[in-house]
DNA sequence: AGGATTTATCTTGATGTCGAGATACTCTAG
DNA sequence: CTAGAGTATCTCGACATCAAGATAAATCCT
């Protein structure tokens, strides 16, 4: 059965009989799948009145185990952006009452964000939901042709992973 | 050998061992490869001064084949942005003369956005570099497993594409 | 043919992000 | 103890995007 990659794919071959493209039959897949992903999610999200980005932050602090608190600097680590983007964000959080900002008692330059209870219920939540979605997208898939694909993945990632350090 | 989403899982199972977040070795890394691989695009345009979501543009023009001429309503169904962005970008790609919009002869409302020959070029010549540098990326995949998780992502993405439309 | 509906594109205002720079504090070397 | 380098966070301006609405033209229906 066709997708859309594959008539990408094949109008790229017609115009470009020069160039091996056999790259983007995984490539573009993944990057194709990754923005229906975040669109599916953030429609998972909807009923918990989060958007992604939210999400995003609460479970970096969710992760971290009680009680729920990183630094600023940390939670860029985790989530992958920039400061500013993280000041922002964590200011609206901070509005919607999910998270607070505490002062760093070991160093006065530095704050701590600590998860609310209402913050936590949120994205655990949310999270329950997400998985079930999750699980239901991947239904079609064996576990074994899961595992298989995960074990690929994790090594095309890894080049990446070392290079930030 | 670990990789982020592996520690990511790690702690998730510390702190919730009543979900199951097998989900996510395939999904999180599907998410976070796509965005590793939308960094690495961006590097490999750079060469060419050409940015992500002008290349996107091009490339959806220079697909089409000879004379290279879409409506704006068909390009946005090829990048999946909306319209508001897509006047945006047509506006900025004409004005540093890699496009050009004609008049619709068959539809006074429509009009044609058409690559110019330097478009062409710079389109092509990316085009080039970027399949290179994919190429380097899965480099330590066999082919065998590279057909084989095409065919897995091909499963995955098939709901979506059918659902639009 | 004429009025209503649909279609194609552009306009506008709000949003989230980035990147560069500012500020305040800490650490290190001498 | 202090000067300088380093670090943590925030501020600010620019930018690409989206969603909703405006405009104009084509199409449909009676």
């Amino acid at each position: 059965m066709e997708d859309e990659v594959d008539r990408l794919l094949e109008a790229w071959r017609r115009e470009r009989p020069d160039l091996d493209v056999t790259p983007m039959e995984v490539l573009s897949r993944v990057s194709r799948l990754a923005r229906h992903l975040d669109r599916a999610r953030s429609q998972a999200f909807e009923a918990h009145s989060l958007e992604s980005w939210e999400f995003d932050v609460l479970a970096a602090l969710r992760r971290a185990g009680a009680p729920y608190r990183l630094s600023p600097g940390r939670l860029l680590k985790e989530t992958l952006v920039t400061s500013g983007t993280m000041t922002n964000r964590v200011d609206r959080l901070a509005a919607r009452g999910l998270v607070e900002r505490l002062p760093d008692p070991a160093d006065r330059r530095g704050v701590l964000v600590q998860l609310t209870d209402a913050g936590r219920d949120a994205v655990d939540a949310a999270m329950a939901d997400l998985l079930a979605h999750e699980r239901t997208l991947l239904g079609s898939i064996s576990e074994r042709d899961q595992a298989r694909i995960a074990g690929v993945l994790r090594e095309l990632v890894r080049p990446f992973d070392l290079e930030k350090h």
